[in-house]
DNA sequence: CATATTTTGTACTGGTCCATCAAGAATTTG
DNA sequence: CAAATTCTTGATGGACCAGTACAAAATATG
C-alpha cells in the first residue's frame, strides 16, 4: 500500500552507475544523480538511504552489466581465439567511448578500494569471479591440449588477469590502438 | 629581494605528493594540503597557484622518485632476475604500505587521466618512458640470449607492462601475496 | 469516503569547499 | 635608513556539499 513509485530500480541504477563511472564517487553530487536518475533529492534518499549506498549498488549492478560482456568467453571458439576476442572488445569499448571511462571495478578499486570495506568486498567477489573465469578457461584449453599443460591453470589465469587490468589502465592513457594490440598479441603468444 | 620563503619546496613537494597519494585528487582538501605541508593558505597558493597546479608538480615530483625506484632494472643480473626484483619489491610496496596507497601514476590515470589535459600529458610520459626501460631491457635480454629473439621487443615489453600495472592493480584489490606471486611467475615464466 | 502508508517535491541546514584579500613581517637594493 | 618586493598569517567570501524536514500527493484498505 502506499503510493506508488514513479521510476524503474534497475533504470535508476543504470543512470547512477553511469555518472559514477563517468567521474568517480568524490567527484560525483547528488546534485548529478538528481538530474541524471531525474529523481528528486527526497525519493533517492527514500530509496537508496545514502550517496554511498547508491553507489555500493551501483557497483554490483556494473558487474552483473560487465559479466554478459564475459560471455564472449563461453563462445565455441578456439580458447586462444575466446581470450583475443574478449580483449579486442575490451580495447574497442575503451578507445570508442568518450567518456573514456574504463573499467568502473577498477576504477573504483583505486579510488575507493582503502575507503569503504562494503566496496573492497564487492570489488575482491567480482575480481575473484573475473580470476576464476580465467582459471576454467585455462583448464579447458590445457586440456584439450590448446595449452601446453605445464603451468597451473590459476597461475596463468592470474597472469592473464593482470595483463587485462594493465590493458585497461594502459588503455586511460594512450589512444594508441597499436600498442593496446601488442599486449594482447603478447598475452595470448605467450600462453 | 623581497622576504624569502621559509619553506623548502622539495620538501613541501614531498608532503604534498603524500596527500595526494593516499586521498587521491578529489578527496584531498585544500586543508588536508596546509596541514602536511605546515604551510599556510596564502604561502601554499602564492607558491603553487592551485589545487591543481600544486597536483600536477606532485605528479611531476613522483614520476621523478618513482624513476627510482626502477633502477633495479639496472643492476648486474640477468634479465629474468632484473624483472623479478622489481615486481617483488612492488610487491612488498604495496602490500607494506599502511595506507595501501599502490602507485600514484595509476591511480590518477584512473581518477583524473581525462580531466585535466596537463595531468594527462605528464601521464602518458611517465607511463611512455616505463615502456621505454621494459624495452631496452627485453632487447638486451635478446641481444644475449637470455630471452628468446623471435618477438620483437616492444611487444613483448608492452605486454610486460600491462602485467606491471594489471599486478598493482591486483595488489589494491587483494592481500594475497601468493596470487600475486603468481602473476610473477607467470609473466617471467612467459618470456 | 476516511484512514494509514508511502512517495514526491522543495526548502533548508549546518558544514565544508577552494580561493582571495588585507595587513603586517622579513628581506634586498639604493 | 627608506623604498620596493616578497612572504606569512588569519579572516573572510561565496559557492556548493550531503543529507533532512515536512507538507502535499497518490495509492491501498476497510
Amino acid at each position: 500500500m502506499g503510493r506508488p513509485r514513479e521510476f524503474d530500480d534497475q533504470t535508476v541504477l543504470d543512470a547512477a552507475m553511469d555518472v559514477f563511472w563517468e567521474k568517480g564517487y568524490e567527484a560525483t553530487t547528488t546534485e548529478d544523480l538528481c538530474t541524471r536518475t531525474g529523481l528528486g533529492r527526497g525519493s533517492l534518499y527514500n530509496a537508496f538511504g545514502s550517496k554511498h549506498r547508491l553507489y555500493a549498488e551501483s557497483i554490483r549492478h556494473y558487474g552483473a552489466r560487465a559479466g554478459a560482456q564475459l560471455a564472449v568467453l563461453d563462445e565455441d571458439l578456439p580458447v586462444r581465439e575466446r581470450l583475443r576476442a574478449l580483449m579486442l572488445a575490451v580495447i574497442d569499448a575503451d578507445l570508442t567511448d568518450p567518456g573514456r571511462r574504463g573499467c568502473l571495478a577498477l576504477n573504483a578499486a583505486t579510488e575507493a578500494g582503502g575507503r569503504s570495506e562494503e566496496v573492497a568486498a564487492l570489488l575482491r567477489r567480482q575480481f575473484a569471479d573475473l580470476e576464476q573465469l580465467f582459471t576454467d578457461l585455462v583448464a579447458v584449453g590445457q586440456s584439450t591440449g590448446e595449452l601446453p599443460a605445464g603451468r597451473p591453470p590459476r597461475q596463468v589465469a592470474r597472469t592473464l588477469q593482470s595483463t587485462y587490468y594493465g590493458l585497461r589502465t594502459l588503455a586511460k592513457v594512450t589512444d594508441d590502438r597499436d600498442a593496446l594490440l601488442d599486449v594482447v598479441e603478447g598475452a595470448i603468444s605467450a600462453l
